[in-house]
RNA sequence: CGGGGUAUGGCUCAGUUUGGCUAGAGCGCGUCGUUCGGGACGACGAGGCCGCAGGUUCGAAUCCUGUUACCCCGACCA
C-alpha cells in the first residue's frame, strides 16, 4: 500500500472533545470517523486492524471446536418474547415496527438466535456438545457513549454459544474457552489482561469471569486480593464486614438531633464513631415505585448491583417528598415504615449499639441493637468492599482496588434460554432434557481502542505486530531524489515479495518530521528509512516503534534483517501466550 | 433520565458581554518557487448565507423564543 493513496487524514490538532489517549490518537491518525453519537466508521487503518483481530478470534474458537455461524441484526419480537427478554431488558433494546407492522428488534446480544438456530438439529443427546460463533455487528442503545470506541452503541462483537447435557460439562469446555481467551488476548499483543469474577445481570445463569485490561482510564472497578488469587468486579465482591472491636451494649434511647440528616452530621452532633452508626440509602423499583431502604455502617457504600439482585428487579435511587412514609434524612431500621421494603447489610451485624433515624423528623436512636431491637433481623451483603477490607477468599485484610477496560466476558447461562425457548433433547434413556448452556464474548473495537490504550507514547499507537495494520513502514525521505526513490521502491517491491505487509510512503515534497509524524501515528512496528545520507553509506537505517531498535543495515541485507526482525516480534509474542488456570 | 457545557471553513479557535462596513487567525487544502532527518518559508488562491426555525431591529454570528445535535459529570449498561 502506498500511503499517498491511503484513505484518511491525519492531523496534527488533538480534537477538541477527546477525553483519552486512545481517543484522540485514533482520531489523529484517521483510523475511525465519528458519525454520530456513539457511532463510528472504520477507515481502512483501523479496519485492517480490526480484520486481524478478528482473524486471531476466528483461528481460536475454531481450535475448541466452534463453529462459525451468522445471525441477522434484527430479529422478529416474537424470539424475545419467548426468552421474556421482550418486556425485561430496558430502552437500550432498539424496538421498532416494519411496513406489515410486525414488531422487530436490533439484537444486542444473540441468545435468542442461537437457540433458534439450533433447537431442532439439536434433539438427540448425540449431536452434544457443540459451540457455535459470530463474529458480527450489534446495537445498543447506550444511555451513555464515550471515550471513542471503548463504549460505542453500534459495535463488532464475537459472541459464541455452546451446548451441553450436563454442567460438569458446560463446566469442562467453560475452561477450555477461558483459556482460549487469554490466548487471544496475548496474540493480540495485551498478556496483561486478567480475569475477574464477575455479576452476570441480565444474561442470567450463576458463574461468570470478564477479561479486564488494567488502565486507570478504565470504567470498571475491579478488587484484588494481595495476598491471594481473589479478583473480582466490584460490583459482584462479596463484602465482609470487619466488626469494630468497640462498644458495648446500651438502652435504645431516643435524642433529638436537630439537623443531622447526614450521616456525619448525627455522629459529629452525639459525638459518635461511624464505624458504629447506620446509614440509610432510599431507592425504589421501576415498576411501581415502592420503597427499597438499604441500611449499611456508616463508613460504607451500598452496592447497588448486588441490591437490584436481591430485589430481584430494577430499581433507581428514590426521591422522597413531604408526603412519603419516609423521612429522609432521619430513616432508621427501628419502627420502619411497613411499606417499605428493608435490607440489612452485613457490616450492621454484631454491632452492639448503633446511632441510627428515628423516622421522624429531628430525632436519631441511640443504643440500637439490631438482633435485640428488631424482629427476625436478617443481614444481606449489599455494601462495596473497600480498599484495605477483608478478602472473601483468604480473610487477610489485603483487598485493593484499580480500574479496568472490560474487553471480553464469558458466562454459565445454565437452562435459562434453552428452557425459556423449549429446547429440548433426549438423552440415551429416552429422557427429555433442556441443554445447558455458556456464551462467551468479546468486543473487537472495544480490543483495538484498548490496545491502543495499552501500547502508545506521546506520537501515536505502538501496535503490536500480530494486529498491526502493516508489518513494515517504508519512510522514503527524498522522493524527488531519483537514486532514494528507485532504492525505496525496490526495497517495498522485495518486502512484498517476501510476504511482508508494507506501507510505502512515497510522497514528493513531505518534509521528513511531517512523515515521521505521520508513522508515528499508524504505529506500524518496523520502520525502514530510506534517504540520501544513508543511502551514501549504501545503508537503510531501520528503526521499530517502540524505539528498542535501530540500526544501519547494508542494501543488500535488509530484506533479511526485516524478516528476522519480525519473526523476532512475533516469537516475543508467542512466549507470552501461556496456558492458564481458572482461578477463583 | 438529571446536572453542566458547546455549536463560526476539513481541524483548533477568536469575534457574542456592549447588535454596525465585505466574518477573522493558525493549521490543513490547491498552484508556483526556495527548502529538506522530527510537523519549513514566501507568493497567489479556493473554501463559511456563523447548528436549525421563528422573532425583535433600519441593521443580528451577537438580543429573544423554540428546536436539534454533540461533549463532560452522574444515573443506566447482555
Amino acid at each position: 500500500m502506498k500511503l499517498a493513496k491511503l484513505i484518511g487524514d491525519r492531523f496534527k490538532e488533538k480534537p477538541a472533545d477527546c477525553v483519552i489517549d486512545s481517543h484522540a490518537l485514533m482520531l489523529r491518525g484517521g483510523y475511525m470517523k465519528n458519525v454520530g453519537n456513539g457511532i463510528f466508521s472504520e477507515l481502512p487503518i483501523l479496519r485492517r486492524i480490526t480484520a486481524k483481530i478478528e482473524a486471531i478470534i476466528r483461528e481460536e474458537m475454531d481450535a475448541i471446536d466452534g463453529q462459525e455461524v451468522l445471525f441477522p441484526v434484527v430479529l422478529p419480537a416474537d424470539l424475545w418474547d419467548e426468552s421474556g427478554r421482550y418486556d425485561s431488558v430496558g430502552s437500550e433494546l432498539i424496538r421498532f415496527t416494519d411496513r406489515n407492522n410486525s414488531r422487530l428488534v436490533l439484537a444486542m446480544t444473540h441468545e435468542e438466535a442461537a437457540v433458534h438456530l439450533v433447537r431442532e438439529y439439536a434433539q438427540t443427546y448425540t449431536k452434544y456438545p457443540f459451540m457455535i460463533y459470530q463474529i458480527q455487528r450489534k446495537f445498543r442503545d447506550e444511555a451513555r457513549p464515550r471515550a471513542g470506541m471503548l463504549r460505542v452503541r453500534e459495535f463488532t462483537m464475537k459472541d459464541a454459544y455452546s451446548f451441553h447435557t450436563s454442567q460438569e460439562d458446560l463446566e469442562k469446555y467453560y475452561a477450555i474457552c477461558y483459556d482460549a481467551y487469554y490466548r487471544i488476548f496475548a496474540r493480540a499483543g495485551i498478556p496483561e489482561v486478567v480475569t475477574v469474577a464477575s455479576d452476570s445481570g441480565m444474561m442470567g445463569g450463576n458463574i461468570s469471569h470478564e477479561y479486564m485490561l488494567l488502565t486507570p482510564i478504565g470504567e470498571d472497578v475491579i478488587v484484588f486480593c494481595e495476598e491471594c488469587d481473589y479478583r473480582a468486579n466490584m460490583e459482584a465482591a462479596e463484602n465482609i464486614a470487619d466488626p469494630p472491636s468497640t462498644g458495648e451494649e446500651q438502652e435504645l434511647q431516643c435524642i433529638e438531633t436537630p439537623d443531622c440528616k447526614t450521616i456525619d452530621a448525627v455522629c459529629t452532633f452525639l459525638n459518635a464513631d461511624i464505624k458504629s452508626s447506620c446509614k440509610a440509602v432510599v431507592y425504589q423499583k421501576n415498576r411501581d415505585d415502592t420503597f427499597v431502604v438499604a441500611f449499611v455502617r456508616g463508613d460504607y457504600e451500598v452496592n447497588e448491583t448486588k441490591l437490584r439482585n436481591l430485589v430481584g428487579e430494577e430499581i433507581h435511587p428514590a426521591e422522597i417528598t413531604e408526603t412519603d412514609c419516609l423521612v429522609a434524612g432521619y430513616i432508621g431500621p427501628y419502627q420502619i415504615a411497613k411499606e417499605a421494603e428493608v435490607y440489612i447489610d452485613i457490616t450492621l451485624k454484631g454491632i452492639p449499639s448503633l446511632v441510627a433515624g428515628a423516622n421522624q423528623e429531628g430525632f436519631h436512636y441511640v443504643g440500637l441493637n439490631l438482633e435485640r431491637d428488631l424482629e427476625n433481623a436478617t443481614f444481606v451483603d449489599i455494601s462495596k468492599i473497600q480498599e484495605g477490607s477483608i478478602c472473601p477468599c483468604c480473610g487477610k485484610k489485603a483487598i485493593t482496588i484499580k480500574r479496568g477496560i472490560e474487553v471480553g466476558n464469558i458466562f454459565q447461562l445454565g437452562t435459562k434460554y434453552t428452557k425459556s425457548m423449549g429446547m429440548k433433547y433426549t438423552d440415551e434413556k429416552g429422557e427429555q432434557h433442556y441443554p445447558i448452556m455458556g456464551c462467551y464474548g468479546i468486543g473487537v473495537g472495544r480490543m483495538a481502542a484498548s490496545i491502543c490504550e495499552a501500547h502508545h507514547d506521546d506520537y501515536g499507537p505502538v501496535w503490536p505486530i500480530s494486529i498491526a495494520p502493516w508489518e513494515v513502514h517504508i519512510c522514503c525521505l527524498r522522493a524527488d531524489d531519483e537514486d532514494t526513490k528507485a532504492a525505496a521502491g525496490k526495497l517495498y517491491e522485495e518486502l512484498q515479495d517476501a510476504g511482508i505487509e508494507v506501507l510505502y510512503d512515497d510522497r514528493e515534497g513531505v518534509r521528513p518530521g511531517a512523515m515521521f509524524s505521520d508513522a508515528d501515528l499508524i504505529g506500524v512496528p518496523i520502520r525502514v528509512i530510506v534517504s540520501p545520507r544513508n543511502l551514501k553509506e549504501s545503508c537503510f537505517e531501520i528503526t521499530t516503534r517502540d524505539k528498542t531498535v535501530r540500526e544501519m543495515v547494508p542494501v543488500g541485507e535488509a530484506v533479511t534483517f526485516i524478516q528476522k526482525l519480525k519473526e523476532e516480534m512475533y516469537q516475543k509474542i508467542r512466549e507470552t501466550v501461556k496456558e492458564r488456570r481458572i482461578c477463583i
